[in-house]
DNA sequence: GCCGCTTAGTGTTGACCTGACCATAAGAGG
DNA sequence: CCTCTTATGGTCAGGTCAACACTAAGCGGC
């Protein structure tokens, strides 16, 4: 257990975002997975899934990992969401050495919710609801969901909590629980056909009550990278 | 030299920007001060200012701290870029440990410029034209230069370039600068002013050989944070 | 088959924003 | 007084957006 000079030690998180309905008002709601604490500090709170950055992997790599490894996750979408390093951030007083932490965000469709609750140690909450969490996830938490309902309205990335194809209406449904409002529907589908992030598939789905919706794919973007 | 297990190492460094005219062209340009590496690897190759995060240090204090102890600068503006942490960023096959550097963005006004040329080791280039940089920060230069582009668009940061009280046509100056492209004056005010984010002093320029210009300072924002 | 219900999708309209451009204001210098 | 310069205000055509009326196309009941 040599411990060298109190060196400063590296994490990687991510918040990951799904879409359920509210357990009380049924509407769409954001939720998110935590894992329980199993050792101080902060044992027995909730916290952002996560672990030490490993030596050999990019740091996208090891968000990814890691949450496949505590949540059984491996969401459609992941970015880095901001990294936090506030001296006191892993306890006020602690001797465990500093702990910065790389936070990434992702999203994941709903199917993946049931394969990853994982008995006990591993459970989702309502995202805006998710407080007196472990060190300063509480912060860290609200920090993106601030991101996520600010990029859903100028980049395409709803379509990450969507099938490969969808409705317009589902896709509007997916703006309307992240951002809270509702939206009028044909001023919604024309706005979103004009961005020119979806393309109609030629399919429609059968067999609803009411005139038959289209089906849509995210189309992949043109550039060069 | 007891050297741990191949340890993670964190740094931090910073990408500042000021504007200057082009050495050719004379119109406003950003730029953006470098240091020259004193060792391998990339010894005498120039990068972003930046060192080891100190353990006692926040991350924004540790830019700000390394800055100044690095280049003698101390910006008005500093915000967190992104981490860069692919596992091969130091060199492709070096033995000194791989590093994460947590990157910030800062802003400075070109009166520091002067003051922060410091002999040999800290020289100021054109923003868009440097290349051959250490490690990846010619990548993080670029990174820089877009989320700049893309912000000023949408935030008052273009004040920070500026001095406390400054017209409205400086204030156009810094964004056609840094976005490359002019801008109607008398559009440009309208929108400044719709804005709310500016406030008339009061007082005007003096002595211009034509009619003189009302001075603004920005309006700090009403958040109660 | 016809009616009523539901959601899909189209059209219209007025408020607002933007950019291009014209006009006037207010200084300096001849 | 005339000219030149930039500041600042006004106008107008085109585009975007939200509200809302309307048609399309499925279902089930009768």
């Amino acid at each position: 257990m040599l411990q060298t000079d109190q060196k400063v030690s590296l994490a990687v998180s991510t918040v990951v975002f799904a879409l359920r309905p509210h357990p009380t008002t049924g509407r769409m709601t954001l939720w998110l997975p935590l894992v329980r604490r199993i050792r101080e500090p902060y044992e027995g709170r909730w916290a952002l899934p996560g672990g030490p950055l490993e030596p050999d992997e990019d740091l996208a790599a090891s968000a990814q990992h890691t949450l496949e490894r505590t949540t059984g996750l491996t969401p459609r979408y992941l970015e880095q969401l901001y990294s936090f390093g506030a001296v006191d951030r892993s306890s006020v007083a602690d001797r465990d050495g500093r702990v910065v932490s790389i936070v990434y965000w992702a999203l994941t469709r709903p199917e993946e919710m049931a394969r990853a609750i994982d008995g006990e140690n591993v459970e989702w909450f309502v995202a805006d609801d998710v407080s007196g969490l472990a060190f300063d996830h509480d912060q860290i938490v609200r920090y993106a969901l601030d991101r996520l309902r600010a990029k859903i309205t100028y980049s395409p990335i709803a379509h990450a909590f969507c099938d490969d194809e969808f409705t317009l209406a589902e896709l509007r449904e997916v703006h309307e629980a992240v951002r809270g409002c509702r939206f009028d529907p044909a001023n919604f589908r024309r706005q979103a056909l004009a961005s020119g992030w979806f393309e109609p598939t030629g399919r429609s789905v059968q067999g609803t009550s009411h005139r038959p919706p289209a089906l849509y794919r995210f189309r992949p973007s043109e550039e060069t990278s």
